[in-house]
DNA sequence: AGGAGATGTCTTTTT
DNA sequence: GACATCTCCT
């Protein structure tokens, strides 16, 4: 195979810059680790080393590819392409699809059903939950950790490579007492996993962790690639490192790329450590070059971010530097409250849109999913049209997850959590009939006795469940005929159905685009869909929409304008990430991941007064917020500071007048 | 008495 | 939307 540059460039690697040429000219003979800050060129680097490989004669199919979410593989793959002319990757995706590949190929030396499936984080914490409640935990005694607080500890466990009583004294304290019965617990679950022929998201690395450590399964696992790139390494686990590890000993081949101010996913077990302690992992030591210029952001922005990154407790030397000059610096404004804040946001972005920024130019970050309602609505009212990324998924939501359950039992009749799950749709049949059900086998289903509330509608779902689980049943129009049935019941169960019928439409859409309906649950689990912009209707391709996004989906993208809601104590920090100083931590380098994501427009906005939702709602219950710890007065001059006053009248303001001044000073006056 | 359905409380971040 | 608790039905 043979591949050239692309045939209108020269020399497609002019373009980059010294440090980024080193990395990308780096001698694949000893592991390279690049340092790079944000908006420093990293997916560029990245693509242009693969390219370079590439053009080298390294074979593509002998590349493998790690990243963090199968939207970055993507990328870089389309990247890499424009460079090579036409290369193709096909071992570039996530861990935990490669992962999932490898088992399958390798699945007969491991003991292992090729044909298993992946269960998402909802029917994990299902099984779990079953478990324990026929273990008998759930009941008597002290309070039992809940379901997700179990399957949180075990993830913990595996992920973090860590002892069972490290994780709970570390991060589960209140847990401690329950060790021998979790233990337990979960030498059930992984039995439970196993008869069922089932592997949770972290089965996927453990199971290839320890194939890399059967010497025969290892060598020739490692005997597919040549090349080993892993993107995002700042947010890999000890258990992610150690396969890396395995996979190259010497850490020949092995690229990593990744910035320590960036770390952002330890609650999912990712540590630091991996990427601060990778010179020294493998048997050849590693070369390590930094990135420190930043093409992203303006000046002002960039100063701005350092500001607050500068303050965190330990970090690596490396300061970023933005080669765009500008006159603005980012804003910080005061908003009364949160609809003024939604004013703010809103009336900014349609400024901005007047002056020729496209919506899609403009992003709003938010700590959490749920900080964006009222925004959310806001937008649906003035008919913005936007898409929302992260939060709940599109598979958790619980018509979706109904809609697959009824595929997952036709598909695995063993599979007793989708079973469980769809025999309560039925009303009048609840959890206790459900649990007398689902061992029983689709063609006997019609002969067991329903409670009397669901006598009629039974035998039309036994029926159901029969035809499309029946051999050789054909997958085009599988959920039309689920749909047929389950329609009128989700009708009937909410109000507003409208937008649930249309994700079950879109569902349907995408199913005829999957060969099988094996390959469609699994294509659904590994790469869920985002979670769709209901409200103002989801914007066709060619359409202009704003991009909403909690802080963490943000990561590795960028925006001309950002505006980022909420900088205030109990947000950003969340109150619950102030615990320990590590967590503190990480919520710091959260704003900094934040503020970094934006091009030429950054605006934090600081609501005066939160309205708090707990207990009752005795009238208003409004509580004043202090702005975020991460911006103490000594950074204020990075910033151009804003005051905006709410209306009394509704959401189309005047513009602030003469009286600014003196409400500036009242608030300021107040805190 | 057992089970189904209604009500009230609280909701971080994700492969 | 999930979970715990309460109420109502059979």
């Amino acid at each position: 195979m043979h591949f050239e540059y692309c045939a209108n460039v020269q020399d497609p690697f002019s373009t980059l810059n010294p440090a980024q040429r080193a990395a990308v000219f780096a001698a694949s003979d000893a592991p390279l680790l690049v340092i790079a800050g944000a908006g420093t060129g990293k997916t560029t680097t990245l693509a242009h080393r693969i390219a370079k490989l590439v053009i080298d004669g390294a074979d593509p199919r002998r590349v493998l590819l790690l990243t963090f979410s199968r939207r970055a593989a993507q990328e870089m793959t389309r990247r890499a392409a424009r460079v090579a002319r036409g290369v193709e990757l096909p071992w570039a995706g996530t861990f935990h699809a490669v992962g999932s590949r490898l088992l399958r190929l390798h699945a007969s030396s491991l003991g292992l059903d090729p044909a298993f499936t992946v269960l998402d984080r909802g029917d994990a914490a299902d099984l779990i939950d079953m478990v324990r409640t026929d273990g008998g935990h759930a009941k008597g005694e002290r309070r039992f950790p809940r379901r997700d607080t179990c399957l949180g500890i075990y993830s913990r466990t595996v992920n973090a490579r860590q002892p069972l009583e490290q994780v709970l004294a570390e991060a589960y304290p209140w847990c401690k007492e329950h060790a021998p019965a979790l233990r337990q617990l979960f030498a059930a679950y992984v039995e439970r996993k196993l008869a069922r022929h089932v592997l949770d998201y972290d089965d996927l690395l453990l199971w290839w962790w320890h194939a890399m450590s059967a010497a025969d399964v290892a060598a020739s696992v490692r005997g597919r690639f040549d090349h080993v790139l892993v993107d995002e390494y700042q947010d890999t686990n000890a258990l992610q490192a150690e396969i890396l590890l395995g996979l190259a000993p010497t850490g020949r081949g092995v690229t990593a790329v990744g910035d320590d101010a960036q770390a952002i996913y330890s609650f999912r077990a990712a540590t630091v450590h991996n990427i601060l302690s990778f010179p020294g992992a493998f048997e050849l030591p590693a070369r390590v070059i930094p990135l420190e210029d930043n093409y992203r952001s303006t000046h002002p922005i960039v100063a701005a971010a350092n500001a607050v990154i500068e303050q965190a407790a330990q970090r690596h030397a490396k300061t970023l530097r933005s080669s765009r000059p500008s006159q603005e610096k980012p804003v910080l404004a005061l908003v009364e409250d949160e609809h003024g804040e939604v004013d703010y946001v809103v009336e900014k972005i349609l400024a901005y849109r007047e002056a020729g920024l496209a919506l899609r130019d403009q992003a709003v970050l938010v700590r959490a999913a749920h900080h964006a309602d009222r925004l959310e609505l806001e937008l649906g009212r003035r008919r913005i049209p936007y898409v929302k990324y992260g939060g709940l998924k599109f598979l958790e939501a619980a018509h979706v997850k109904d809609l697959l359950s009824f595929l997952r039992w036709a598909e695995n009749p063993t599979d007793q959590i989708a079973a469980f799950r769809v025999i309560q749709l039925l009303p009048g049949a609840g959890p206790a009939f459900a649990r007398r059900a689902i061992d029983t086998p689709l063609a006997e289903l019609a002969q067991v006795k329903p409670p009397p509330a669901a006598r009629e509608g039974w035998p039309a779902l036994a029926a159901l469940m029969c035809e499309i689980a029946a051999p050789g049943a054909p997958w085009a129009g599988q959920i039309e005929r689920v749909r047929r049935f389950y329609d009128p019941l989700l009708i009937e169960r909410y109000d507003g159905a409208e937008a649930r019928i249309g994700d079950l439409a879109q569902l349907e859409s995408l199913a005829a685009t999957s060969p099988g309906r094996a390959a469609f649950l699994e294509d659904l689990t590994l790469d869920p869909p985002s979670a769709t912009g209901d409200l103002a209707g989801p914007p066709h391709l060619d359409e202009d929409w704003l991009v909403l996004s909690t802080i963490h989906s943000a990561k590795g993208q960028e925006w001309r304008a950002v505006f980022v809601l909420d900088v205030i104590d109990g947000r950003i920090p969340s109150d619950l990430g102030v615990g320990t100083t590590d967590e503190l931590e990480e919520e710091r380098r959260l704003l900094y991941v934040a503020m970094t994501r934006a091009k030429d427009h950054l605006h934090l906005v600081q609501p005066l007064r939160m309205y708090v939702e707990k207990q009752h709602r005795h009238g208003d219950r409004h509580v004043y917020a202090p702005r975020s710890r991460f911006l103490p007065d000594s950074i204020l001059d990075r910033f151009d500071r804003v005051v905006r006053g709410t209306s009394t009248s509704g959401l189309l303001t005047a513009t602030p007048t003469a009286g600014t001044i003196d409400v500036a000073a009242r608030l300021r006056g107040m805190w």
